[in-house]
DNA sequence: GTGGTCTAGACCACC
DNA sequence: GTGGTCTAGACCACG
């Protein structure tokens, strides 16, 4: 469920942090579902039992998963970070657009890319 | 034209690399023109000539710019990076779609983002 | 009348301490009245009875119970706690007085929110 | 300048980060000064540096430094913080009033603390 | 068993 | 030299 990449830039915690917040986005995960605990995520990803508390408290300041001692990590409700997530992702968006734009894209590729994967109009 | 955020948690000389590109992009500089010299960007921003060689070197890579010893660095044609780069940034496109469908955003406002900022649909 | 939050990052035992506090510090519990058993409390909020116990022996080293063996825990005379309780606030509000001095918040603003809070100036 | 007191039951890299604040908040440490690299505060105190390092990424988080690598870390412009704090604070004042009113605490008194500590009615 | 903190020691990127 | 990350191993509070 939870690939590391050991040629990636990027500090391990962040590749954790970033993984299981799209597994959460996605609905993969529900709200106040368990998520593995330190230790055994740890054992499983052949990881320092540190990394992982790092990114599993990043991942509480966001507002994905909440602790509670001697329990365990779970899934918060969508409603602390749904509006935040999305807002986040309409700057990204923005920002590929302009460069796209920038490079000469034709605006109808982006529309198809659109179309494509968007299927769904509907609203939360 | 290049300025420096000492707060920015990226390094120097990847804020480099990504000022200039969007430079070259953009089109603000053209194919064959000489771009400052390590030496005089250096005392330019007051930092390290080190810095701006990494910087250098790493739009070298990416095929932004070609060097001539003894002459100088200047901006390569458009078919040495318009390709690949917008390839990149499609992708980029396709992740963040994927995000903001996963969230329930509605495609309209997607549309109009495109719509908004796309205004040129003129292919390169 | 008490009520957990489990996502609170403070131990269980510690929210119970100062739930029930407040229940006597603001006259809804009386001195000698009988509070829950330490196994009722543990069966109405769910709870390992061991939790109840500490949080209870916490409320008597602070003087705001007494147990006796055999009978039950009961509410202590207010002679017992209302003094040291009102120092510690006393306390407290120097701090908070201190910060927000330095923070240059007007001493009007204060003043209002002294007003508005203590709207009884009778004396104990 | 900072004192790490090892009966209290909060964590080190907490003392460390209220510490801090209330140095900054109260003037003693101006915008953009230095504050002691991570290794030479460990070494200070006599504690791990990965310690020092967690109060530092807590400290910026809460926007009170600012980290330039390979330099250091540097007081933050009062604007990153003043807002928040002093609204902090007032939620502080706010709930100890409540407990100072309900223990039957004399206004009088409490308005008395505010004159003698906050001497300046002047405006930031 | 769970998360939270801490130490000791190491390597890396950046400047 | 500076901060950032990671490992290995430990102890503690909580329930």
């Amino acid at each position: 469920m939870i690939q590391i990449d050991y040629r990636d830039k990027r500090p391990i915690y962040e590749q954790i942090v970033e993984r299981i917040q799209q597994l959460i986005v996605n609905g993969v995960m529900s709200p106040n579902e368990k998520i593995p605990s330190v230790r055994n995520l740890a054992i499983d990803l052949s990881i320092n039992p540190n990394t992982i508390q790092k990114a599993y408290q990043e991942l509480e300041r966001l507002g994905f998963i909440y602790t509670v001692k001697g329990k365990g990590n779970f899934v918060s409700e969508e409603s602390s970070w749904k509006k935040a997530t999305a807002k986040e992702y309409m700057g990204s968006l923005k920002e590929v657009l302009i460069s796209l734009n920038a490079l000469g894209v034709n605006k109808e590729d982006v529309l198809i890319e659109v179309q494509n994967i968007m299927k769904g109009d509907a609203a939360s």
